[in-house]
DNA sequence: GCATATTTGTCCGTATGTATA
DNA sequence: CTATACATACGGACAAATATG
């Protein structure tokens, strides 16, 4: 399979800030993410180049970041490919987030700022009457990683970004997103209402639960 | 402060395998963790480029990859320099430690296999016999991955590699090594016994008391 | 299995823009 | 303000590996 690259003309305008391999990395990062590269997808260098008008070496810099960003593989002499997540990936990333994400909440001792908390689950009750499940993914991820930021640690936010943007590519090679994010809009917000009382403890309970949960649902609907 | 080049071409020969700009990269991690560039020293590309006989635009690749580890820090159109981690960077570290080694304590059921523990800990005796404190400091770093390890993560294994890469750094700006490895040789041991006993909890604790006490004598040194 | 075309890996030279003495 | 040094980005070159017929 190699990349469509028919429309990818029109992201140029947004190539005028930064370092030029960070803009080419930003737009492929968003395409990616938004699956219109999905997984196993080449992207050879000479198609990407010259839709978006920058050197080899510009773009191989920028295929250097999204690699080591774990959203594309690098096959030697071969060229880069939209990275295919493994269900062995799958049970890594839960684990990652178990450990993390009940970690992050284990450690407070006072009810702290919940406001991002509770704008990521405003958006997806938009996103969800909007019968938008695109949106509501969206706003899922986002709740979770402020529920992340609570532990107030650049690292652990830059793992969990990370970790939840390889998440994207498997849901990418899932059919009816609706399934995988709508009953989660409600234990978001059981969620949401421990941390606001102070329940600390039924907090990282539930949020186990959940993540438990999303793992047994996405690996028995994983493709071989 | 600019790089010593003098000596760096003996590692020439080490540039003969997979690909260039990885074993770049391997070379410069490897002097940037031994202090041999310390923090503040800036990699200016031709010196560099020079010294090990490649082009800049293979070195380049090297520095992107170092600088995505935060060996390096990259500031626009000036170069790169050896990271100087601040006190703030330190607190984050060992925020990040407390949650991740304490978590894959946390999340055991069984004893597991102890033997990369063990060998660690027979390492940092052997250091501390020839009163070799670097490698004290490696060991002691290899005893924490090995817990690390415990959880079973690739993605866990590797933050907690780039963590203490960085823990590296700030050891390298500070005198006397030895009063801050020697007396967590102890320590080490203490929590290895618990785990092979599976008293979990108490190993839990110990390690949580372990960074605790860590982060807070190489704050009390650190310099402004 | 072989020959060819394509693509990547590596490197160079250079023009331009930026920071510092 | 000028001069110097340096990083950024580009285009071109050639060898090596891979894909294709």
């Amino acid at each position: 399979m190699t990349a469509d690259t028919s429309d990818l003309a029109a992201d140029r305008a947004l190539l005028d800030r930064t370092s030029t391999a960070d803009r080419v990395a930003d737009v492929l990062r968003t395409r990616i993410s938004e699956g219109f590269f999905p997984p196993g997808t080449r992207l050879a260098e000479d198609a990407i180049g010259g839709a978006l008008a920058v050197s080899r070496n510009t773009l191989r810099e920028a295929f250097r970041l999204l690699t080591h960003e774990r959203l594309l593989a690098h096959e030697l002499n071969r060229g880069v490919f939209v990275r295919k997540l493994t269900a062995a990936d799958v049970i890594d990333i839960y684990r990652v987030r178990q450990l993390v994400e009940c970690g992050a909440i284990r450690r407070l001792t006072a009810v702290p700022s919940l406001d991002r908390v509770e704008l990521a689950i405003e958006e997806g009750k938009a996103a969800a009457d909007a019968e938008d499940w695109r949106a509501l993914g969206t706003a899922n991820i986002r709740f979770h990683q402020a529920v992340v930021a609570l532990a107030d640690s650049p690292r652990l936010d830059e793992l969990m970004r990370g970790v939840l943007a390889e998440l994207r590519l498997v849901f990418h090679v899932m059919d009816d997103p609706r399934q995988f994010h709508e009953p989660y809009l409600v234990r978001n917000g059981e969620i949401a209402h421990c941390l606001e009382t102070g329940c600390f403890l039924a907090a990282e309970q539930k949020m186990a639960e959940y993540l438990g949960d999303a793992e047994h649902q996405l690996l028995k609907a994983y493709p071989a």
